[in-house]
DNA sequence: TATATAAAAATGAACGTTCATTCTTTTATT
DNA sequence: AATAAAAGAATGAACGTTCATTTTTATATA
């Protein structure tokens, strides 16, 4: 194995351990040790890879929200029609938060809590401009309500978190009805309806 | 002023000290020392009204969630019609929400963190019971639409969470025009379309 | 190619600090 | 004076981080 992909995975699996740690404990009951452990890797050897505590846990919330939005937007372009883009969008996201289930609980945790410095969370929020750009597109063409567009993530996007949290704590099954109701749901709240 | 009285303001001030340390800083990240700082108590002060750490924060929470509901459920009686009953119940979330910025915004912490025993968070939960029924009720009459009542609270209650986070972040302003809109969104999201 | 040398990566033990909690003393109440 | 409440100092455990050292990898030499 080339010895740059060996420090890529350490990396990795420190990114990864911290999720995990985080999800179940919240970061200031996640020490650094118990990272080490779980990553099979020394104290020490995290200092080599992040400058400390609070850098290691903002770029793992940054991977985290760059790999989300990624997801998000894999299969939308810019040329769709808004509805349509929207769904796809809507759709994505929701089957990631679905598949991707530890990533998402670890970025709620992170938009709901003083856990994130506020730069590294600022940074995260700038690659959802695609959706933000299709719904001012939506809304000059008089398709979509003309909300900001706080309270149209609000209640179009949003909501998916409330559901996968749910879920996760047992009390709730998201199947394939309930996403396709959902999606009903969230577009009819942003829709313009005629 | 009466010994009883005393004990309970400094309870009160034990919890208030709480609620706006962990609201900054996180629940792992607010000594003992800190919450007793604030409160204008000694450390050792703290035990005498609360069993540890954990029980603080358990308790402050309950009590944070029975204010929120006794707020919210305040002008509403059963005998409302449905669509009346959720809009008394949705304005009052709503200004509680806004006038009581920092009980909301420890209540969202609590509900995405690790941070409550699960005992204390079903608890919790049961205070919401009168909406639930009047849910119940909307979807007997055909007034609501026929989805669980997860999918219903996700798209009509919860969104005021994200609205009022983003607002306490400073990149929205909550008026009363937006207030309305948002409201209009949620009633569209789970009525039932004629 | 085999060996020697340098550089980089990784480690585990140790340090200083902070924390929740307890213990002892002081202050207030009846 | 006796009792209860509160205070502050004390304690031990746990944490983030550093550092001296070892192990691994890359480079140079013959």
């Amino acid at each position: 194995m080339a010895p740059l992909q060996k420090s890529i995975d350490k990396r990795n699996a420190l990114i990864k351990a911290t999720i995990e740690l985080v999800n179940n404990n919240g970061f200031h009951a996640t020490p650094m040790s118990k990272i080490a452990k779980i990553a099979n890797v020394s104290p020490a050897t995290i200092y080599l890879y992040f400058e400390n505590k609070q850098d290691l846990v903002n770029q793992t919330y940054m991977e985290v929200k760059a790999k989300y939005t990624t997801y998000a937007f894999a299969t939308y372009n810019q040329n769709m029609p808004v509805e349509e883009g929207f769904k796809i969008i809507w759709k994505r996201i929701a089957d990631f938060k679905l598949k991707e289930c530890e990533n998402a609980m670890f970025l709620a945790q992170c938009d709901n809590t003083p856990m994130i410095d506020e730069p590294s969370l600022q940074e995260g929020i700038k690659h959802l401009q695609p959706l933000l750009d299709l719904w001012e597109c939506g809304k000059k063409e008089g398709i979509i309500k003309p909300l900001s567009n706080y309270l149209l993530y609000a209640y179009a996007i949003n909501p998916l978190s409330f559901l996968i949290m749910s879920e996760k704590r047992g009390s709730f099954k998201l199947d394939k009805v309930h996403i396709e109701e959902a999606y009903l749901s969230a577009w009819n709240s942003i829709k313009v309806i005629t």
